[in-house]
DNA sequence: CCCTTGTGCGGGAACGTTCCCGCATCAATA
DNA sequence: TATTGATGCGGGAACGTTCCCGCACAAGGG
């Protein structure tokens, strides 16, 4: 396929009056004063040890076929007027050499290159981890597959990344997936005049945008489901992180407890991770006055593994113990019981997000109010007291 | 942070003899015969509702220095031939006026965008779920750090992605990681030009390159495990995949499972997922003329998971049975037992086809003979024969 | 038969860099 | 004092597109 570019050398029988008339027949242009062929372009690829066929342009379909370059520019992107036997000719030539128009020029006359960074806020000092929550790699694949379907593509950057590693990047706008609090990495962005999208903790900067999660919606949706299986004695596990969603969970929690006169239990973990997380789990089970009745996980942590340490310290679960997982995990569905988990919807929230970059980047939409995107309460047997 | 164009309008007590004397003080050239300001690149940021300010390019620095646009970008990179005085002026004004260098006009004239494109094959009808995979979600942030290291970006592709997703991307190369047999990426990559950097399935093919990892080596290891164990009667569960390190695994246990005399027990999982992974380990466990002793698993599923069906069934592990689980799974660590796992190292496979790129891109290496990179066993309990 | 209108195509500038030159200036040497 | 050499800086051409024009030429109307 591609069968590159044979008919170099000399085919004379086609249009015979136009092609090469000024002698310089070769692909590159005469060295004039000063010229002598770009620094990367051509014999860039393939160093030493072979000659790199140097990659077909435009001009040298339009010199192929006998037109100018911006005929065949227009008859490939299919602008312009020309007539049906032109464009035709221009495209037939442009298939059988090969041409694959180089994307980077296409983008600085653009002025944009349709490219956006992805980076996530926190879990900084593991740039990488983030790909192994299940939460983030939904919604990493969900604002890449949005991204992507209205022509965009995503970069990804490691967790907390500094200037340096997408300074040399084209980037029209970056996605800050849960930024710690006071983020170096927001205010860089803006700094540098990038756009931002991230929650709603960067809300009122200028050229910052947002779309978040409702968290306290998603706190009060939980309880209220444990209150109404009757649980009296609910614990809160959390991560200890400067999250905004984070600490509205703690804030959301506290309000909700006053409000239905409830005390207020709640474990901090002190870092991500399954072995951590499950320490902070086994210690909202077995410390306090009396034994809890509700969990409520808001940390990443496997449900399967989760209903282990229940079943370790003489809970059964649903019997003894309701619980509830804020999580994307799919091994919930797999345990016995199967774990309820309160969804974030990851995807929506890609999907809102992406949705509000592309208004601001194609339609120069301002400052918008952001939107809030709403949890979903997955019921499943752990958190449904079983019948008499 | 960064005080933009302040000093634009008129600040003649700074160099006085230099800046502005053709009387043409404002930023923009004048329009001569045909000039109208670019398309896109001024107004391009900020539609309707707010005159966006241009963003500040080089000559905009040189004229504000008093310099000339060749100084300020020597300066600024570190080159040519400048006194300290004049680089020191030109590196203050950029920092002044907020300089950022448009990389789009640097990739042009570089003739290269350090960005690589990273799509994976398998999974393709689902195109994003692989970074839900314990193992794809480490390689794809391995990839991603080691490319960035080297300086090179990475843009997330979906499983079985098309020449239109990536088309009007500046890539300078493609990771591809497990295609399909015949993968149809594999093939629009090299027909575009675009060097291919996969597993040994591509190996030989011009333009492509391969790193691997050592799938009969890994399945020896496990069977040789379980032999000195005292296992019999092995079990193999493997996916129903076209990907080379699936059939070579298959292939590679026959060979072991002939060369030992024992019995070939294999149970394909028809698709990806713990629901149908669980089903097929379960399947493995309770068909066939005896109960198995030991069981490897390939296919990705929760390790907690995989210890649950096999309690289900009547299994102590390891009394009753060895367990070794194919896995970048980090809740292996933390079952009871803690399962055995078989590491494919994707941080190692992602490091070497990294390097092995970084050499053909940049020191122009042809064809070289591809890496082959070591599993690790991390024995633990769960494949441990328990004294008597 | 001339003036307008429309069609089809090409010339050339611009997007913002980098880098190869050339041209001054100045010190050192013949 | 002239010639060389080094040093410091600027002009201008590329990189490969797209898009605004202008210019031929044909057709239509008065």
């Amino acid at each position: 396929m591609t069968e590159a570019s044979e008919h170099d050398g000399a085919t004379p029988e086609h249009h015979p009056a136009i092609a090469g008339h000024d002698g310089t027949e070769g692909r590159r242009r005469p060295p004039g004063p000063g010229a002598r062929g770009g620094p990367g372009g051509p014999a860039a690829r393939g160093g030493p040890g072979g000659q790199a066929v140097p990659r077909v342009r435009l001009v040298d379909v339009a010199r192929e076929a006998g037109l100018s370059k911006t005929t065949v520019s227009a008859a490939l992107n299919g602008t312009g007027r020309l007539s049906p036997e032109v464009r035709e000719k221009a495209r037939e030539t442009a298939r059988r050499m090969g041409y694959r128009p180089n994307a980077t020029a296409r983008q600085l006359r653009a002025g944009r290159a349709r490219l956006i960074g992805y980076v996530v806020g926190e879990l900084a000092d593991t740039p990488w981890t983030f790909l192994e929550s299940p939460y983030f790699a939904r919604l990493t694949g969900a604002t890449a597959a949005t991204a992507l379907a209205r022509g965009y593509a995503v970069v990804l950057l490691p967790a907390g990344s500094l200037q340096s590693e997408w300074a040399a990047l084209p980037l029209d706008a970056v996605v800050v997936a849960d930024p710690v609090a006071d983020d170096r990495i927001v205010e860089d962005l803006l700094a540098a005049r990038i756009p931002v999208f991230s929650d709603r903790s960067v809300e009122g900067r200028p050229g910052a945008h947002w779309v978040d999660v409702d968290a306290a919606a998603a706190v009060g949706q939980a309880l209220d489901h444990f209150h109404a299986q009757g649980a009296r004695r609910p614990v809160l596990v959390v991560p200890d992180s400067s999250t905004r969603f984070h600490r509205e969970v703690t804030q959301a929690h506290r309000a909700w407890c006053a409000a239905h006169g409830v005390p207020e239990r709640t474990v901090r973990a002190a870092e991500p991770g399954n072995g951590p997380v499950i320490r902070a789990v086994e210690t909202a089970l077995t410390s306090g006055p009396d034994r809890p009745d509700a969990l409520l996980l808001v940390a990443e942590a496997s449900p399967p593994l989760v209903l282990d340490a229940a079943r370790r310290h003489g809970y059964a679960v649903p019997g003894d113990l309701l619980l509830v997982c804020v999580s994307e995990d799919e091994t919930a569905l797999h345990t016995e019981p199967p774990v309820t988990t309160l969804s974030l919807r990851p995807d929506a929230v890609a999907e809102a997000g992406i949705a509000h970059l592309v208004a601001v980047l194609e339609r120069g939409l301002r400052e918008t109010g952001g939107a809030l995107v709403p949890v979903r309460l997955d019921v499943r047997a752990s958190s449904v007291r079983p019948g008499p």
